[in-house]
DNA sequence: TCTGGGGTCCTTAACCAA
DNA sequence: TCTGTTGGTTAAGGACCC
């Protein structure tokens, strides 16, 4: 999907479409998630400090992810690519493999090309958003395809054009080269996948270990075999907050600690797991960042016994200085869904959040007064209610709209809908006015009869019709196909 | 006013057992 | 019994990706 997060916000509020959209966290230590392409124009790019993106681009509409959207929207799309083939291999909320050979569905390039121009078509029409669309014989190509594709396009490697069309890109092209590894291929005089194919295997294996020098030079060849593969267990579960100002209170930090042990394993039995390694992570005032861990005698999913190693592993760690950010995982995951293991430690989970709270209160206030990364979680007493920019609400009086900007008491809601024709008018609150709401997000596209209906969308043939044929014909274009990524 | 959050995989070192 | 090898596990860090 094309700029992901800030499409979105744009199809949810008219007022925006057109116009620079930034999302991503807007505290103090902030980065962009997603910029919308006229943003990008200001040089704004993800992974961004939100301070520079506001000085390269000071007039953008600035928002909080809105996950609860992205996912909705995340599922119609990868409920279309599963009609395409039943290996679809998502690699996040907006991007994902399809094997359309595994579908039966496209084996020479005009039928690959068909397929795809139809999946764009479906995709605008049940969400609203545009995608692209990367047509290859291997992961690897469909990745490099579709990063060419975007915006609101479809690039086919053809095969036997690989090789040519890889060899005088910048090594940074290929997947698994990032920052680092670049500047150390540089170093060693390599800038283009042509330098790596040249250089031969056994060089890069030396330059970067036996694993990385082999599978980069096979891709630098071209050669990526790696299959689509559906369904991928999930290794590991952890939290971690950055504070917006640095912790230095012991007793704070291992409150924080607790915290985040509790939000881990609800996340870790949300999942049905449980884990023998617990890990923690603290990253000091000056960005270096240190891991220890602890592996149990057996699973657990109990969160007095994560909170407790938790603590043990923070008691090893020298913290002065200040701390900039905790996090808790856990790891070395097993299946885990004993119903009455489950009701317990449910139990022992609310019955430690009572004494957490209690401790909490007790504590005398840090030297900082810290304000903790903004936890979203809504907060029943209206007068302490945070209206995040970008979230949707409704006025009793006014209808539904989202919140413009909020701060000194007052909040600005712009009252308009994904279908507004017209920019919506704004209005400004106390922040605890009776008549105002958080509300749940709007769908982007109004529900077409046949979609609704679970049928194929406008313009699609159903899929199941189609037979597979044999697989005889190997990897040609079609057999991977990649949608790009915010 | 620098640098999020959630993951994956790889490498190295230390330790232990066979 | 001593020494060396191998292999598995644990711990820590680093690179990379979206």
């Amino acid at each position: 999907m094309d700029a992901f997060f800030a499409a979105a916000e744009q199809a949810s509020k008219p007022s925006l479409r057109g116009k620079p959209v930034i999302v991503g966290g807007l505290g103090p230590r902030g980065v962009v998630s997603t910029a919308s392409y006229e943003a990008r124009r200001f040089g704004v790019r993800s992974a961004m400090p939100m301070a520079q993106a506001r000085r390269l681009c000071p007039n953008a509409a600035y928002l909080v992810p809105r996950f609860q959207l992205y996912r909705t929207v995340s599922e119609q799309v990868m409920e279309l690519l599963g009609r395409l083939s039943p290996l679809v291999e998502p690699l996040s909320l907006d991007e994902a493999f399809v094997d359309l050979e595994a579908g039966g569905v496209a084996f020479g390039s005009a039928a690959a090309r068909e397929a795809g121009e139809r999946l764009r078509r479906d995709i605008r029409a049940v969400t609203g958003l545009s995608g692209s669309v990367g047509l290859a014989g291997s992961k690897m190509l469909a990745k490099i395809a579709s990063e060419q594709a975007k915006p609101d396009g479809l690039v086919l490697i053809e095969p036997g054009t690989e090789r040519g069309l890889l060899a005088p890109m910048p090594v940074r092209t290929l997947p698994g080269v990032g920052p680092a590894t670049g500047e150390h291929l540089r170093r060693a005089g390599m800038t283009t996948v042509a330098d790596l194919a040249e250089a031969g295997e056994d060089e890069l294996v030396r330059l970067l270990g036996k694993s990385h020098g082999a599978s980069l030079y096979r891709m630098a060849a071209g050669h990526d075999d790696r299959p689509v593969v559906a369904e991928r267990d999930t290794k590991s579960v952890s939290v971690e907050d950055t504070f917006d100002v640095d912790l230095h209170d012991r007793v704070r930090i291992m409150t924080e600690v607790g915290r985040l042990a509790d939000r881990c394993v609800q996340r870790l039995r949300a999942s049905g797991h449980s884990g023998r390694t617990i890990v923690l992570k603290v990253r000091r005032y000056d960005f270096s960042t240190l891991t220890r861990s602890e592996t149990l005698r057996g699973p657990t999913d109990d969160p007095g016994v994560v909170r407790e190693a938790a603590g043990r592993l923070l008691d090893s760690v020298d913290t002065t200085g200040g701390v900039r950010l905790l996090g808790v995982g856990v790891s070395g995951l097993a299946d885990y869904t004993q119903e009455d293991l489950f009701a317990q430690a449910a139990e022992e989970l609310a019955a430690e959040e009572r004494a957490g709270e209690g401790r909490a209160e007790e504590q005398p206030e840090g030297e900082e007064t810290p304000t903790a990364a903004a936890q979203a979680e809504p907060v029943e007493d209206p007068a302490q209610r945070r209206w995040l920019a970008g979230h949707d609400v409704t006025h009793a009086e006014y209808g539904p709209g989202w919140v413009q900007g909020s701060g000194v008491g007052r909040v600005t809601v712009r009252f308009e809908t994904p279908t507004s024709l017209v920019p919506g008018r704004v209005r400004t609150f106390r922040v605890d006015d009776p008549g105002l709401a958080p509300s749940e997000p709007l769908p982007l596209v109004e529900k077409l009869a046949t979609a609704a209906e679970g049928e194929a969308p406008v313009g699609q043939e159903s899929p199941l019709a189609r037979r597979p044929k044999s697989r005889s014909e190997g990897g040609g274009p079609g057999s991977g196909a990649a949608m790009s990524r915010p």
